[in-house]
DNA sequence: AGCGTAGAGATTGTTCAACAATCCTGCAAG
DNA sequence: CTTGCAGGATTGTTGAACAATCTCTACGCT
C-alpha cells in the first residue's frame, strides 16, 4: 500500500509531498464534514436556491449532502454563526427574513467599521506596503468585467469582495469576521431585488472612484465618498423593500 | 388544570402574565442541554475557574456536566463562536491565551462602536424614553458598592455590564450581538492581571462621570470621556502585560 | 549519548440507530 | 367559530461504535 508509485528512495521528496497535498486538503475544506456540508448550504442560500423563509429539513439534508443527522446539525450552527441561517426551538432551522429595519441596522454597522477603516489608514501610511491595494483593484476590474458580460450577480460578489478586503486594510481579524458576517447578511437582503442589475450597477464606477483615492493616499476624501457610498446603498435597498 | 386562580374577566392580565412567565422560561434555560451546559462552561472561563492555555476534556465533561459527547460538542462549538474556546484540529478545545495584539485589536473596535452609539444618541433624543437611562445607574451603583466591599471581580462585572447597556441605547441587535463577544474576550484578558483592584478601581468613578453626563445630555463630552477611558483602560492591559 | 522512528494508548472526528420531547394537522365536540 | 384532543412528523438528545489523528514511550541506529 504505497502511498506513491516512485521507488523508496526518495523519503525526503514524499513526505514533502504528502504535507503539500495535506495542505492544500485543508485549504480546500478547512476542518471537516461539517465545513464542507455548510460550505454547499452557504452556496445554495447566498446564490439564492435556498429563499429567505424556506426551512431545511434534517432527514431530506442529510440524504442529499451525505452526512450524518450530527454533523449536519454542526453544519447549522456553523451557518447560524454567521447569520444565514436561524433556528426555532423544535421547529428546524429557516433562512432569515430580514425586514427594512434589517437594512438600517446592518448599514449602521458597516458606515460606523468601513469608514473608520479607511480614515484610519492615515496613521498607517508608513506600515502599509506597496501592493496591498492589489485585492481591491482586481475587485473593481472584476465587476467591471461582470458587467460587460451582464452577469449581474457576478457584480454584486465583486463589490463585495471589494468592501471584504477593504476591511481587511485593518489587519483585525474580528473586524474581518463580523464583516463576514454582515457582508452575509447583506446577500439575503439582496434577494428581495427584482432587478439585481439596478441594485449593483451604479456602485462599480463608484467603487472605482474610492479605489484611485486610495490608491493616491487621500484618505479623507476616500471616506467621504464611502460614507456617501453606504448612504445611497442604503437607501437604495429601502426602496427596493417599498416597491415590492 | 386553570392557569390562574383569579376571576375569568381580567383575560388581558392573564395573557400579559404568560407571555412574562414564557419569557422567563425562555430566559432561563433558552432552548437545550447544550445551552445549559454553554452557560456552566461560560461562567467557568470568565469567572476563572478554566484559566487562559486550559484544555476541556470531552469525556471528563460529559460526566460533570451529565450530558452526551454530541451535545458537549455543540455547547463547545456555541462557545467558540463567542471566542471564549478555540478548536485545534484533532487536539481539543482550549481556552485561548489572548496577547498584546488581542488587546489592541479588541480595543480599536470598542473604542469605535462604543464612541459612536454615545455620539449616535444626539440625533435619537426624542425618541429615547425616560428610564432608558436607569440600567447604566444601577451598574455604576452596584460598581460603587462592590468596590466598598472589596469584591473587585464583581466590580469587574458591573463595570461590563455598564458598557454592555451602553452599547443597548442603540438599538441594535447586531451591534449587541458584537459587544457580547468583544467583552468575553476581554475577560479572558482580564486574567493576566495580579491585582484585580488596580485593573478596575479606577474606572468606577469614570463609569459615574459618563453616567451623569449622558443623563444631563452632553453626548459630546460623554463620547470624549468614553473615548479617553478605553485609550487609558487599553494602556492600562498593556501595561499589566509587559510587567508579567 | 543523541537522533529519528515505530507502535501503543488516548483523544478527537464522524456516523448510526434509537428514544424522548415538542410541534403541526386535522377532526370532533361544545 | 372556538376549543381540545389524537396521530403523525420533526426536532432534541443519547449512547455506542468505529475511523482518524495526536502524544508519548521505548526501541534501534549511528
Amino acid at each position: 500500500m504505497s502511498i506513491s508509485q516512485r521507488g523508496d528512495g526518495d523519503d525526503e521528496g514524499r513526505r514533502a509531498w504528502l504535507r503539500s497535498v495535506a495542505a492544500d486538503v485543508a485549504r480546500q475544506d478547512r476542518s471537516s464534514s461539517a465545513e464542507r456540508a455548510a460550505n454547499i448550504l452557504r452556496r445554495s442560500i447566498t446564490e439564492g436556491a435556498l429563499r429567505p423563509g424556506a426551512q431545511l429539513s434534517e432527514i431530506e439534508l442529510t440524504e442529499v449532502l451525505d452526512v450524518s443527522r450530527n454533523t449536519l446539525r454542526e453544519a447549522f450552527r456553523l451557518l447560524t454563526h454567521e447569520g444565514l441561517l436561524v433556528y426555532k426551538l423544535h421547529r428546524g432551522v429557516f433562512v432569515p427574513e430580514l425586514d427594512e429595519q434589517d437594512v438600517v441596522d446592518l448599514y449602521r454597522l458597516r458606515r460606523v467599521l468601513e469608514v473608520d477603516v479607511v480614515r484610519g489608514l492615515e496613521k498607517r501610511v508608513p506600515e502599509l506596503p506597496e501592493g496591498r491595494l492589489e485585492p481591491l483593484q482586481d475587485d473593481v476590474e472584476a465587476a467591471e468585467a461582470a458587467a460587460l458580460a451582464g452577469r449581474w450577480p457576478a457584480v454584486g460578489t465583486a463589490n463585495m469582495r471589494f468592501h471584504r478586503h477593504l476591511i481587511g486594510l485593518a489587519d483585525s481579524r474580528r473586524l474581518d469576521d463580523i464583516t463576514g458576517r454582515l457582508l452575509a447578511e447583506l446577500r439575503l437582503l439582496f434577494h428581495v431585488i427584482a432587478r439585481p442589475q439596478e441594485l449593483h450597477e451604479p456602485y462599480i464606477k463608484r467603487n472605482r472612484g474610492i479605489f484611485e483615492l486610495l490608491a493616491e493616499r487621500r484618505y479623507e476624501q476616500a471616506a467621504d465618498q464611502l460614507q456617501q457610498y453606504l448612504l445611497d446603498s442604503e437607501q437604495g435597498l429601502l426602496d427596493a423593500f417599498k416597491s415590492r
